[in-house]
RNA sequence: GGCCCUAUCGUCUAAUGGUUAGGACAUUGGCUUUUCAAGCCAACAAUCGGGGUUCGAUUCCCCGUGGGGCUACCA
């Protein structure tokens, strides 16, 4: 069997949106899997719709999520040449030809179709041009395109992975343009040449191309070339089931990064959305998607991206974090406070409950602050009395004051108030929801032993003498 | 409008011509606990409708209906 070549081929129009990012990432699957090529092509045939910028994006998302490429980036613009020269040979073979129409008329039958409600698309009429009329018109400069000639009658149909057979009738497709006038090639033509150059093996792309797939094959057929094997996974879907876009949250596999989720994590989150290994597991290394991965597994029926679940998966994946990594990932969104407190047992407060890198920045800014802003009335536990509550952390700072420097661990603080709890016959509420806000000014945070020894015994016991000082 | 694709809990999905239709997220409750998370346990929740085929269909076929995509000299 020969070698199985797959390529990614974003358009430059933007940055390299999720969706896209999930079929590269099936390409990418499938060559690692199969011992095969994983090729990049930068379909730029369209200059009204180049965005500077976007090639670099597409290059450092792919970069980012790990999806190493084995050749390219190859772009079109760089090979016009060879879809002029293929078009040219197809108009000799009779499976195209010049069409001179202009847009205002292609415009005006549009237009009378729909008002009589026929299905639109070019008519045909350049299609039965006699030859000197054509060569008379070329060369008194007329501006033209090329459009493939769909046979009049007849089915295309092929087999697609994830589809089954697919077949359309030829009648119901009009006459595509393969040239245009600026002398560009449209998708359909350079897509087609270039597959068959690069020899690609499988074109994997999403559900949209479906429908513009028979003019694929037709021309594959008209080239006298054997089409690829095609697979079209489903679409992602926003919540209201469209296709995923702007308005329905982040669509820049990018900005997946900026939102603080881990390339892993979303990696595992996308090829969940259309594939799944037919058995319950549902969290996967890399390599083994690379090994379990199959294109005949696609789901045939979009899926809609479901923030919830990446949210969750993401948090796995933190929670399965070394925390000395994870302080590293942390870094970018602690605002340079990174030198106060060890950053490890920073992160290792906040380890359990981070759903996103960035969270890290919220839940520890009362580490941060020097002064921290609650209500006093926080300090009592619920059905306590204020009294009560200034005795207790008055007790607590002694105690605070009499653990020497070294042993202000956490574990050795824990013990030394849980005997003392239990001597003077106290509440654990009582003594420890006091001193946890006194240290943290929050309702709801990590532990409050954790808390102390990150801050340290000087700042922690600031902070109870400020707690009491709030309450007088 | 035409063409194409599609249909299992709210969401992502598994399964089989005969199952208590399974798992995960979310939700709810419980346990744990100094609070909140995390964790553990439990609950809730689905085969779009109608016809066939069949002893039996959620599964196979057809027709509806819903959803989506395409319908550019964009990709």
């Amino acid at each position: 069997m020969s070698t199985v070549r797959v390529r990614f081929a974003p358009s430059p129009t933007g940055y390299l949106h999720i969706g896209s990012f999930r079929t590269a990432f099936f390409d990418w699957l499938w060559a690692r899997k199969n011992n095969g090529k994983f090729i990049l092509r930068i379909e730029d045939t369209d200059r009204s719709r180049y965005v500077p910028g976007a090639v670099e994006n597409i290059l450092e998302a792919l970069k980012w999520y790990g999806l190493d490429f084995d050749e390219g980036p190859i772009f079109q613009s760089e090979r016009l040449d060879l879809y002029r020269k293929y078009a040219r040979k197809l108009v000799e073979k009779g499976g195209a030809y010049h069409c001179f129409c202009t847009e205002e008329r292609l415009d005006q039958i549009r237009k009378i179709q729909e008002a009589n409600k026929l299905p639109t698309g070019y008519d045909g009429l350049c299609r039965t041009l006699a030859p000197e009329d054509v060569q008379r018109r070329l060369t008194a400069g007329e501006a033209y395109v090329i459009r493939q000639k769909i046979p009049n009658e007849g089915l295309t149909s092929f087999h697609d992975i994830v589809r089954g057979q697919v077949a359309v009738a030829n009648t119901t497709l009009d006459d595509t343009v393969l040239l245009k006038s600026d002398s560009f090639p449209t998708y359909h033509l350079a897509h087609v040449i270039d597959d068959h150059e690069m020899a690609i093996t499988h074109v994997i792309r999403a559900e949209e191309w479906l429908p513009s797939t028979p003019r694929h094959v037709l021309l594959y057929k008209a080239f006298g070339w054997i089409p690829p094997i095609y697979a079209h996974p489903a679409l992602v879907l926003g919540t209201d089931r469209s296709k995923l876009s702007k308005r329905h949250g982040a669509t820049s596999a990018l900005e997946y990064r900026e939102l603080g989720y881990l390339p892993e994590a979303v990696l595992n989150f996308i090829v969940l959305l259309g594939w799944n290994p037919k058995d319950d597991r549902e969290i996967f290394t890399r390599e083994e998607l690379i090994k379990e991965f199959d294109l005949s597994k696609l789901n045939k029926a979009g899926a809609i991206f479901n923030i919830e679940k990446l949210d969750w998966l993401n948090g796995q994946y933190i929670k399965k974090m070394p925390l000395k990594d994870l302080a590293e990932k942390c870094k970018p969104w602690l605002d340079g406070n990174i030198e106060t407190y060890d950053l490890e047992k920073v992160v290792a407060l906040f380890h359990d409950r981070m759903k996103k890198l960035s969270d890290i920045r919220e839940l520890s800014a009362f580490l941060f602050s020097r002064e921290l802003e609650y209500l006093g009335d926080l300090l009592i536990p619920k059905g306590g009395e204020k009294e009560d509550t200034v005795r207790g952390l008055s007790l607590s700072c002694d105690i605070l004051k009499s653990i020497g420097e070294n042993d202000f661990v956490a574990a050795a603080t824990k013990k030394v108030f849980e005997e003392f709890i239990k001597q003077r016959a106290l509440t654990t509420k009582g003594i420890l929801w006091p001193l946890r806000v006194a240290v943290t000014g929050l309702a709801q945070s990590p532990g409050v032993f954790e808390v102390m020894e990150v801050l340290g015994k000087a700042e922690a016991i600031r902070r109870v003498e400020m707690a009491i000082g709030r309450l007088k």
